[in-house]
DNA sequence: ATTATGTATTTTGAATACAAATGAAACCGG
DNA sequence: CCGGTTTCATTTGTATTCAAAATACATAAT
C-alpha cells in the first residue's frame, strides 16, 4: 500500500498537453494535419486560454507547428526529419547509456534481466503492442539508471518523435528479430556496466531502427 | 539596398519569450527569485495572456519553473544542475562535431580561421565580452555546419542553461588561456574533417569548461 | 472564362473579466 | 503570549470579450 501523500492538483494546460502529446504520438493527429483551437475546445470542453497554452508547450517539444495567426498543425514527419532527429537521439541514448553502466544499482540490472525475458516472450506470442511496450520499459529504464534529471527531461521530447515513427510504421519480422537480438546484447552490456560497449550499442541500435523505419515509410509510400 | 521581402510578424509571446530569455541567461534574474506576472505586465506593456504563453515556452525550455497556483520562477543553478547538463550539452557538442566535419562547407571552415583570430585578438586584448560573442559565434558556426535542424532546435534550449552559468560565475585567466588554446585544437579538427578528433575535443572542451564553472562557484560562494 | 476586387465569415491574437487558490494579517479564546 | 481560525488582499487559473488577420465566397471587369 502506497503512503499517503498530497492529491496532486495538475494545471488544465498541463493535462491537455499530455491528452494532445499522447494522441499525436499514437497517431490519432496525421503528420500535417491542421488543428483548430475551437475544435480541441468542444473536445476537451474548456476555454481557448488553456488550449492553446497547451499548444505552446507542444510547439517547443516539436510535436506542432505554430504559425502565426494561422493556427497550429501537427508537425510532419518527412525522411529528412528522421534522418535528423534519430542520430540525436542516438548521441543522447549513448550518454545514458554511459552513465547507467556507471550508476546502476544491482536491482535496476536485476529488473532489466527481468525486462529482457519479457521482451523475448512478447516476440514469441508475435505480440507487437506488448513488445513496444516492454521496449519502452527497457529503455525508460536505462534512463532512470542514468540517474541525470536534466537528460530525462530532454529526451522525453525527443523520444516522442521517435515514438511517434514507430507508430506510423510497422517494423517487420525480420527487423523485429534483429532488434530482440541487439536487445540481448545491451542487456550483456548492461549487466556488465560496461559503458563504453552499452554506448555504442545504443547507438547503433537506434540507427538500425531508422534504417528499418526508413525502409519501412518507403514500401509504405509505394503501396 | 535589401531586396523587398515578406514583413515578418512575430507573435507576441515569442517576442516575450525571447526577451526573457536573454534577461535570464545575462543574469538580469537571480536564480531562483520569483517572477510575478503582474511585474511582467506592466514591464513590457501587455496583457497577461501572451504573458503566460511565454512562461510557458521558457518553462518547457528549462529556464524558469512553473509552480501550480503559484507562479513562476527563474530555476536554480545548482551544482547539480551544472554537473548534469554539461555531459548532455557534450553530448550534443560532440555530435554536431562528427556531423560538421562530414558536412562542413570550404566556406565555413575558411570563416572558422577568422573567427579563431578573432578569438585570440580578444584573449590577447582581454576583451572577456567580446570573447564570450566570438566564443558563442564558434561554436554556432559549428552547429550550422552540422547541417542538422533538429539538433540546432534542441541545443539552442540545453546552450541557454550552459551560457547562463557562465555569466555567474567568471573564468578565471588561467582557464581563459587554456581554453583559447583549447581552440585552437578544435580548428584544426575541423579544418582536417576529422570527426572522431572533433566529436572528442569538443566534449573534452565542454567538461574542462564546467570543472573551471564549479571551482568558480565554488570560490565564489567561499566570498 | 478567368482574373481581380470587394465583402462576409471564420479563426486567431490579445485584453479584460471573473473564479479559485494562496498567503498574510487580524482576531480570538485560552 | 501562543496556537488556531477567520477574514481579506493578492495572485494565479480560466472564461469571455473584443480586435485583427486570414480564408472563403461572391461579384465585377476584362
Amino acid at each position: 500500500m502506497t503512503v499517503i501523500g498530497p492529491i496532486e492538483r495538475r494545471a488544465l494546460h498541463d493535462e491537455l498537453a499530455e491528452h494532445l502529446r499522447r494522441a499525436i504520438v499514437h497517431g490519432e493527429f496525421e503528420p500535417g494535419e491542421r488543428i483548430s483551437e475551437k475544435a480541441l475546445c468542444e473536445q476537451f470542453g474548456v476555454s481557448r486560454t488553456p488550449v492553446r497554452e497547451a499548444l505552446k508547450i507542444l510547439s517547443v517539444e516539436g510535436l506542432v507547428q505554430l504559425n502565426p495567426n494561422r493556427g497550429a498543425s501537427v508537425t510532419a514527419l518527412t525522411r529528412q526529419d528522421l534522418e535528423e532527429a534519430f542520430p540525436v537521439m542516438g548521441a543522447l541514448e549513448a550518454l545514458a547509456g554511459e552513465l547507467a553502466a556507471r550508476n546502476a544499482t544491482d536491482a535496476q540490472i536485476a529488473r532489466m534481466h527481468t525486462l529482457q525475458a519479457r521482451m523475448v516472450s512478447m516476440h514469441k506470442k508475435g505480440d507487437r503492442r506488448g513488445y513496444f511496450r516492454v521496449n519502452e520499459e527497457i529503455h525508460q529504464l536505462i534512463l532512470t539508471a542514468a540517474d541525470n534529471a536534466y537528460l530525462i527531461r530532454l529526451m522525453r521530447a525527443v523520444s516522442a518523435q521517435v515514438r511517434r515513427a514507430r507508430y506510423h510504421a510497422n517494423l517487420s519480422p525480420d527487423r523485429w528479430a534483429t532488434a530482440v537480438a541487439e536487445h540481448e546484447q545491451i542487456l550483456k552490456a548492461f549487466a556488465n556496466r560496461d559503458g563504453a560497449r552499452l554506448s555504442r550499442l545504443l547507438k547503433d541500435h537506434l540507427a538500425n531502427k531508422l534504417a528499418a523505419l526508413l525502409s519501412a515509410m518507403e514500401q509504405h509510400q509505394e503501396q
